[in-house]
DNA sequence: CGCTTTTCATTTTCACAACATTTAATTGTA
DNA sequence: TACAATTAAATGTTGTGAAAATGAAAAGCG
């Protein structure tokens, strides 16, 4: 596959205005790639995000506002994810004590044995990455994007 | 700002998983950035993305199906994209005179001019890449990317 | 203490993506 | 030529991300 957009103006943009439309196309790639893999799970790339996050939680409860600012997308409606993730058994609230305008997230026995399946096939198709981008390769793109996220708000 | 999720599983990923990572947050971020910059004109970036490529065409006119095949994003509704456009007066369509399934988009006047202003816009805040990415770092990066988009289908 | 401001979660609104279906025109073929 | 298969665009439906508005609780401060 061709980077369209790119290569459509491949001549008059800068490799640093080429590298944006690159990795937007890819990470939109990657993203419809997710989204299908997850699919018959009946999981979306957002909800195996915050399943993720909740994972590395090791049981620990975390805040809802916790979980939205470690996501991907931070600005994803994350009330609502919960919602749909609480419907399906794989998560549940509790009230906080402490602060009883927080909420706390944990997974349900079935919510970690989900997240544990789910990351089975996500590493499997993140390790095909492996095949495609040497290691000191990547290692510098990460140095390069990160270089420009850390100038974000 | 950190990268969050990578951050956090910095230790447990290769380095190909954490650029994966890397793509999808800062994709998101940019997305964000651009929706903020075009909101004041009315115009979302997958409107701006279609424009973007109208203006490629140089009045030339272009079926609605090869604009979806250089989008971005290469799912989204080409047809309700347009029809947004429309409505504000920046594209028209045009019955294709050899294939009449087909519908010609092309800019109108206003449309061009609203393009040239946004795309001022965004090239100014494209230039700030230059200024955190080294030319020859985001050369190698756009290889490295496009190394796993040729893999796609 | 009482009031305003801030913080956290939820709800709401809007635009778009995903997916399926429909309609129309063209192509391929018996 | 007739008819099935394919292609193009539009449309209907559902879900959801983004951003703003709302509501409730806590923090800050006179």
């Amino acid at each position: 596959m061709k980077t369209p957009e790119a290569l459509h103006m491949l001549q008059f943009a800068s490799p640093q205005q080429q590298l944006a439309l690159t990795v937007l196309h890819t990470a939109s790639s990657m993203l419809s790639r997710h989204r299908a893999l997850l699919k018959p799970h009946g999981v979306t790339p957002e909800q195996f995000n915050i399943l993720r996050i909740l994972k590395g939680q090791q049981g620990q409860p975390i805040a809802l506002r916790d979980i939205s600012s470690r996501m991907i997308d931070r600005n994803s409606n994350t009330s609502r994810l919960i919602d749909k993730l609480t419907e399906k058994g794989l998560v549940q609230r509790e009230s906080c004590p402490n602060d009883r305008r927080r909420v706390d997230i944990v997974l349900t026995p079935e919510g970690l044995h989900m997240t544990d399946m789910l990351k089975n096939i996500m590493d499997e198709e993140m390790s095909l990455l492996e095949e495609v981008w040497p290691k000191h390769l990547a290692e510098a793109a990460i140095e390069t994007l990160d270089a420009w996220n850390d100038t974000q708000p």
